[in-house]
DNA sequence: GTTCTGACA
DNA sequence: TGTCAGCA
Protein backbone atom coordinates (compact mmCIF):
# COMPACT_ATOMS: atom_id res chain seq x y z
CA UNK A 1 0.00 0.00 0.00
CA UNK A 2 1.12 3.15 -1.05
CA UNK A 3 1.95 6.38 1.23
CA UNK A 4 -0.49 8.29 -1.49
CA UNK A 5 -3.40 5.85 -1.30
CA UNK A 6 -2.63 5.72 3.01
CA UNK A 7 -3.09 9.47 3.06
CA UNK A 8 -6.30 9.29 1.02
CA UNK A 9 -7.68 6.94 3.21
CA UNK A 10 -10.73 8.07 4.91
CA UNK A 11 -10.38 7.75 8.31
CA UNK A 12 -12.11 10.16 10.75
CA UNK A 13 -14.93 11.49 11.74
CA UNK A 14 -15.67 15.20 11.85
CA UNK A 15 -15.42 15.00 15.91
CA UNK A 16 -11.36 14.09 15.29
CA UNK A 17 -11.11 16.90 12.83
CA UNK A 18 -12.12 19.59 15.37
CA UNK A 19 -9.55 18.74 17.66
CA UNK A 20 -6.77 17.76 14.90
CA UNK A 21 -7.83 21.15 13.28
CA UNK A 22 -9.36 23.24 15.76
CA UNK A 23 -11.82 24.66 13.69
CA UNK A 24 -15.41 24.08 14.39
CA UNK A 25 -17.98 21.11 12.78
CA UNK A 26 -19.85 24.54 11.27
CA UNK A 27 -17.02 25.68 9.62
CA UNK A 28 -15.46 22.36 8.28
CA UNK A 29 -18.99 21.73 6.73
CA UNK A 30 -19.32 25.28 4.98
CA UNK A 31 -15.74 24.79 3.48
CA UNK A 32 -17.17 21.82 2.29
CA UNK A 33 -19.90 23.57 0.58
CA UNK A 34 -17.81 26.13 -0.67
CA UNK A 35 -15.71 23.07 -2.40
CA UNK A 36 -12.55 23.43 -0.17
CA UNK A 37 -12.48 19.85 0.64
CA UNK A 38 -14.58 16.84 -0.41
CA UNK A 39 -14.53 14.02 2.50
CA UNK A 40 -16.03 10.85 1.49
CA UNK A 41 -19.34 9.43 3.00
CA UNK A 42 -20.02 6.59 5.63
CA UNK A 43 -22.99 4.51 5.40
CA UNK A 44 -24.66 6.68 7.13
CA UNK A 45 -23.80 9.56 5.50
CA UNK A 46 -21.30 10.38 7.86
CA UNK A 47 -18.19 12.01 6.62
CA UNK A 48 -14.70 10.55 6.67
CA UNK A 49 -12.03 12.81 6.47
CA UNK A 50 -8.35 11.41 5.25
CA UNK A 51 -5.13 12.66 6.41
CA UNK A 52 -4.86 14.68 3.40
CA UNK A 53 -8.05 16.23 4.65
CA UNK A 54 -6.69 17.20 7.38
CA UNK A 55 -3.31 19.03 5.94
CA UNK A 56 -5.82 20.49 3.24
CA UNK A 57 -7.96 22.29 6.44
CA UNK A 58 -4.99 23.33 8.51
CA UNK A 59 -4.07 24.94 5.23
CA UNK A 60 -7.51 26.54 4.45
CA UNK A 61 -6.92 27.75 8.28
CA UNK A 62 -3.52 29.49 7.31
CA UNK A 63 -4.89 31.29 4.52
CA UNK A 64 -7.95 32.44 6.32
CA UNK A 65 -5.53 33.89 9.05
CA UNK A 66 -3.53 35.45 5.95
CA UNK A 67 -6.57 37.37 5.14
CA UNK A 68 -7.57 35.23 1.78
CA UNK A 69 -11.24 34.70 1.77
CA UNK A 70 -12.92 30.76 0.41
CA UNK A 71 -12.78 32.06 -3.42
CA UNK A 72 -9.14 33.13 -3.01
CA UNK A 73 -8.79 29.73 -1.36
CA UNK A 74 -10.17 27.62 -4.08
CA UNK A 75 -8.50 29.37 -6.69
CA UNK A 76 -4.53 28.73 -5.11
CA UNK A 77 -6.05 24.81 -4.64
CA UNK A 78 -7.09 24.87 -8.35
CA UNK A 79 -3.61 26.05 -9.57
CA UNK A 80 -2.04 23.73 -7.19
CA UNK A 81 -4.24 21.11 -9.03
CA UNK A 82 -3.01 22.39 -12.12
CA UNK A 83 0.53 21.92 -11.39
CA UNK A 84 1.35 25.62 -10.76
CA UNK A 85 3.26 26.11 -8.10
CA UNK A 86 2.30 28.64 -5.12
CA UNK A 87 5.26 29.35 -2.96
CA UNK A 88 5.28 31.57 0.40
CA UNK A 89 2.01 31.98 1.22
CA UNK A 90 3.46 31.45 5.00
CA UNK A 91 3.70 34.70 6.48
CA UNK A 92 5.24 35.34 10.43
CA UNK A 93 3.63 38.87 10.71
CA UNK A 94 0.23 39.48 10.28
CA UNK A 95 0.47 41.88 6.67
CA UNK A 96 -2.13 44.89 5.71
CA UNK A 97 -4.77 44.03 3.20
CA UNK A 98 -2.88 45.56 0.60
CA UNK A 99 -0.02 43.77 1.07
CA UNK A 100 -1.81 40.65 1.46
CA UNK A 101 -2.71 41.38 -2.30
CA UNK A 102 -0.20 42.96 -3.17
CA UNK A 103 2.08 40.14 -2.18
CA UNK A 104 0.14 37.55 -3.63
CA UNK A 105 -0.17 38.87 -6.70
CA UNK A 106 3.56 39.17 -6.73
CA UNK A 107 3.45 34.98 -5.82
CA UNK A 108 1.45 34.13 -8.05
CA UNK A 109 3.50 35.83 -10.64
CA UNK A 110 6.72 34.51 -9.61
CA UNK A 111 5.14 31.00 -9.47
CA UNK A 112 4.21 31.28 -13.10
CA UNK A 113 7.25 32.24 -14.18
CA UNK A 114 9.57 29.35 -12.03
CA UNK A 115 8.36 25.87 -12.58
CA UNK A 116 6.52 23.90 -10.07
CA UNK A 117 8.68 22.98 -6.71
CA UNK A 118 7.44 24.17 -3.17
CA UNK A 119 4.42 23.67 -2.56
CA UNK A 120 2.70 23.91 0.73
CA UNK A 121 2.09 20.79 2.51
CA UNK A 122 3.26 19.01 5.56
CA UNK A 123 1.31 20.84 7.98
CA UNK A 124 0.91 18.48 10.13
CA UNK A 125 4.40 18.48 11.37
CA UNK A 126 3.14 21.02 13.52
CA UNK A 127 1.87 18.56 16.04
CA UNK A 128 5.23 16.65 16.05
CA UNK A 129 7.36 19.70 16.81
C1' DG B 1 -23.52 9.91 22.29
C1' DT B 2 -22.44 11.77 17.59
C1' DT B 3 -23.30 13.64 13.11
C1' DC B 4 -26.46 15.54 9.44
C1' DT B 5 -29.23 19.22 7.11
C1' DG B 6 -31.61 23.39 7.20
C1' DA B 7 -32.58 27.74 9.16
C1' DC B 8 -32.10 32.31 11.72
C1' DA B 9 -34.84 35.44 17.90
C1' DT C 1 -20.20 31.64 12.51
C1' DG C 2 -22.87 30.10 16.39
C1' DT C 3 -26.65 27.50 17.66
C1' DC C 4 -31.03 25.20 17.79
C1' DA C 5 -34.31 21.81 15.85
C1' DG C 6 -35.57 17.19 14.43
C1' DC C 7 -33.62 12.92 12.36
C1' DA C 8 -30.81 8.85 11.70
Amino acid sequence: MGDQVRRNMPLFPIGIIKQLTELSARQVRYYEENGLITPARSEGNRRLFSFNDVDRLLEIKSLLERGVNLAGIREIFEMKERGISVPNLHYKTEPSEGDIHKNLKKELYQAGRFGKTSLIQGELSRFFN
